[in-house]
DNA sequence: TTGTACGCGTTATCAT
DNA sequence: ATGATAACGCGTACAA
């Protein structure tokens, strides 16, 4: 009742192991008869050659592993789909690793990734601010390739994708003043993660542009959980008054909205509301969301390739590529001067 | 520069193999110091156990697949949250897969899923209707144990995870009546897919108790693509003039929005709209939108609970589990009679 | 408590 | 074109 194994499908056709298993490899020599007949065979009785005594021996796995923070972000979401279009192309699977932005998740995962389970991994950091990432280089002494997307490690030399956050944020900072607003709040998850300080820069520098004063206070610092974010933002809103918002991630520009919602700060007369990401129901807000929008499908897939480039040379030398893409300014009723009516679903 | 294997480790430590095995595994006899001389010395070296030897040793991999028809999409993302946290508390290791409601991609997966690389598979079906469901068979015969969630193969006998399907499109509909409509759309995807047809008879047997005519026109058959989405309900809206409408997807809800602002339908004035959803951000849509939420996470969490009980009896014996889990009818204002200002961001 | 020896299911090498 | 055999790295009877 148990799997059959290719010994019994052998016996079976009075055929030697090694014969069986060359129908199954593609370029052997083997008979064009003797093949037809070992498939069939093997359909019949529903062999398939087994997974894990196949890469013992050939030492791969055929999979790929993907650690990302979370799946409730769409930008994740989308980047998954992109990297998984490009993984099934090639035949691999994909184990997926979520570290809700917990440091000790990513190195529990990273060294049970050691053992051959995958065969490269792609990673979007933690978001906890590390400072010790050997677990990393252990990975490259077993010939682990390792991608970055979106999140990296400036200390650890790997491919990466990102896209042009210091660019983006300057942009968005811009489109603020230009709107009129002069105290812009930056809202931000982990100020000491690398994509929170390329955005975070990109926000200072348009301030110094337009000569507008930093201030400190303003730099709003929230967490991933939703009542802690309702909290800090009222709070914030209603003490510092702010008359523009640059929110880093979709999620406090969502806080946002249920605040100013409940506190009658209305978008975008009193408060102007510009965000990094991915929702595409954003012209369906209320009001439709003026985003940053990264290509995270197209960030995903190239991630996916840069890895298969990775795995496929087996080496890891060569100077490391570090691919850039450009995100979407797209301005919404959320950054307003005017009243609606037109452009309203701008998508 | 390779891994490091369990000889070497042994050779380096003047111990055989099996001892430095019972290291790693917890039941065996061993002096407590050799042990903890032995694992400090493999942290030293870098080793870790050779994850598919084991497996092929133990037929075991430590590793579920999961099969869904996409992640654009939240409830199946919510879902794969609730699994994700039971399967990491037991150490589990998941696989995913998107199947874009292909079925052959679905056949595809399952075949591959016969070799080992998984104990278990939990899997929401593709939207193809299927009439030939033999490669499910042939998992049972392999004692790969099958759980399915919210989509369900109706002739097949494995445990389910599913939401109150008929009830929910029941109450749904009363609502739209009870708000007023006589002319309701039922927007579907897939008529024929088991999930379909439940929240159909729900719509149906509504209309029936009110006396209200159940009219095939306004069965509306959708695709998955936005664009085609996008003529069919522009079309249907326009000739059909419906003024309820009830999306068995979300995405349906998603593309009516677009539709009604572009012909100028005023929701909910001309048109009312709820949905199946498990959009969090349902209560920021304009108008916010009223939606019928399955219990996702908690579908996915009971989902994984009910296959690795499958997994660690060993037996695929006994009555097959059937969990039903409520849905919520939340009403907000796409279904509204009066005019807003209150309970307009109700969550 | 530790070591010896075999087998898990496959594929690569070598021989026929 | 096909068959015999060893080896991949590990875990477990069994022996010591």
């Amino acid at each position: 009742m148990d799997a059959i194994n290719i010994k019994q499908l052998a016996k079976a056709l009075n055929l030697s192991t090694s014969t069986v298993s060359r129908a199954f490899r593609n370029n052997s020599d083997i008979n064009k008869e003797t093949k037809e007949r070992i498939l069939t065979k093997a359909r019949e009785l529903n062999y398939q050659p087994n997974h894990y005594a196949s890469n013992l021996r050939e030492k791969k796995s055929h999979t790929i592993a993907v650690i990302v923070p979370e799946l409730a972000n769409n930008f994740f979401l989308q980047a998954i789909n992109g990297l998984e279009r490009v993984a099934s192309e090639k035949g691999y699977h994909i184990l997926i690793y979520l570290t809700y932005d917990k440091y000790e998740k990513e190195i529990a995962f990273i060294n049970d990734l050691h053992n051959g389970r995958a065969d490269g991994i792609i990673m979007s950091v933690s978001g906890e601010s590390a400072k010790e990432h050997s677990y990393l280089h252990r990975l490259k002494n077993k010939n682990i390739p390792l991608v970055f997307f979106d999140r990296i490690y400036e200390d650890i030399d790997a491919p990466r994708v990102t896209s042009n956050d210091y660019e983006s944020s300057f942009a968005a900072t811009e489109h603020l003043i230009e709107s009129g607003c002069e105290r812009i709040a930056f809202l931000v998850i982990h100020k000491s993660l690398s994509i929170g300080k390329m955005r975070m820069q990109g926000y200072q520098d348009a301030l110094l542009k337009h000569h507008l004063p930093y201030q400190d206070e303003l730099v709003i610092d929230c967490s991933n959980n939703l009542e802690e974010n309702y909290k800090i933002l009222s709070q914030a809103f209603k003490t510092l008054r702010p008359d523009g918002a640059l929110a880093a991630v979709e999620r406090l520009a969502i806080a946002s909205y249920y605040v100013c919602h409940d506190l009658g700060i209305s978008i975008p007369q009193d408060l102007k509301i510009i965000s990094f990401s991915s929702l595409e129901i954003a012209p369906l807000l209320n009001p439709s969301l003026s985003t940053i929008t990264q290509p995270a499908y197209e960030m995903g897939a190239q991630a996916a390739a840069l890895l298969f480039r990775s795995i496929e040379t087996g080496s890891m030398e060569g100077p490391t590529e570090h691919i850039i893409l450009k995100s979407k300014l797209i301005k919404r009723q959320s950054t307003a001067n005017e009243s609606p009516v037109i452009n309203l679903f701008q998508r």
